[in-house]
DNA sequence: CTACGTGCAAAGGCTTTGCTGAAGT
DNA sequence: ACTTCAGCAAAGCCTTTGCACGTAG
C-alpha cells in the first residue's frame, strides 16, 4: 500500500532527490508543508503534523525544518513576535504585508521595489545580498472593493 | 556639584519632562544612550552603563529600555540574531543597511522608497502603519572610493 | 548491519518578574 | 512618608541538544 514511493508529496520527493533519509516523520512533515500555503511557525507545524501522525515530537519538527532550510527547501522568516515562521522556498523574490488587526500575511512581488533596493544599496557602496521587508498595514474601510 | 539637574543628558531631560522618576540608574542609562549613535543591544548598553556606574544590574537595563520605549524615547529594532537592539527615536523615517561581513549598521533615508511602500500597501487595500526593512549587503570592491 | 533519526527531558539564550530592601519626590 | 525602583535569582518562552533506543537503506 505504500510501495509506490514516487507518490509522496512534492517536498518528500525533494528530500529523496537530495538524498536525505526519508523517515516517517519527515514524510509527514513534508506532506504537511506541501499542503501549506501560509507561513506557519513550528508550533503550528507540530499541530498539523500531529493531526496526521500523533507519534511525532516537537524536537523532530525543529530538527526537520532546520534540515529543510539547510537544503534550501524552506525559508525561515521572522515576522517579529519571537518565533520563526516557515514557507516553501519560492523562485520569485517576494515580500510580505501583515494585517495588523488579523495577523494575516499576504505576499506580494514588486519589480520596481526590488530594483530600487538594489539601487539604494549600490549608492551606498554595497552589493545587495539579501533584504528583509515587511509592511504592516490596516485594511482600508473599503468603499469600492467589498 | 550635582544640584544642577538641568545639566543632565538630553535623554535624562526627556525623562524629567515626561515625569518619570529620575533614579541614578536611569540617569546613567540615559547618559549612555545620549552618547550612543549606534544600535546597541541590552548587553552592550549594560556594559556601557557599568563603565559609568558598576552598581547597575542587567534587569534594570531591561526595565529601563522598555520604559523608555513605552515613553517614545527609544525604538526597539530587530536585526535578527534574537536580540533586540535600541536606538534613539528619530523624527525621520529611516532604514538600515547591515554590512554582512562586519555587522556594521548604516542608516539611510529615501523618500522615493517611502512613497513606493505606501503605494504598494494602498494598491493592496491597506494603509501603511509601519514597516520593517533591512538591507544586507557586501561592501563593493571599491575602485573609486578608497 | 550500520549510520542516522527520534523522543524525552534537560539545558541554553534572551527577556521578564516576584520579592525585599533601597531610594526619589 | 509613600510610592516607585533596583538587585537578585527564579521562571518563561523559543529553540537546541545529550543520550539511549529505533529505523531506513
Amino acid at each position: 500500500m505504500s510501495d509506490t514511493p514516487s507518490l509522496d508529496s512534492p517536498i518528500a520527493e525533494l528530500c529523496r532527490e537530495k538524498g536525505m533519509k526519508l523517515t516517517g516523520q519527515r514524510r509527514t512533515i513534508a506532506h504537511v508543508l506541501s499542503e501549506s500555503d501560509d507561513h506557519p511557525d513550528v508550533e503550528e507545524l507540530y499541530r498539523r503534523a500531529m493531526a496526521v501522525d500523533p507519534r511525532i515530537s516537537i524536537a523532530t519538527v525543529y530538527r526537520t525544518v532546520r534540515l529543510f532550510e539547510e537544503h534550501g527547501i524552506l525559508h525561515r522568516r521572522d515576522f517579529g513576535g519571537g518565533r520563526a515562521r516557515y514557507e516553501r522556498t519560492d523562485d520569485h523574490q517576494h515580500y510580505h504585508l501583515i494585517d495588523i488587526e488579523s495577523g494575516r500575511v499576504t505576499e506580494f512581488e514588486d519589480a520596481a521595489l526590488e530594483k530600487l533596493l538594489e539601487t539604494i544599496a549600490a549608492r551606498m557602496g554595497y552589493d545587495l545580498v539579501s533584504r528583509r521587508l515587511e509592511l504592516f498595514g490596516r485594511a482600508r474601510s473599503r468603499k469600492s472593493k467589498a
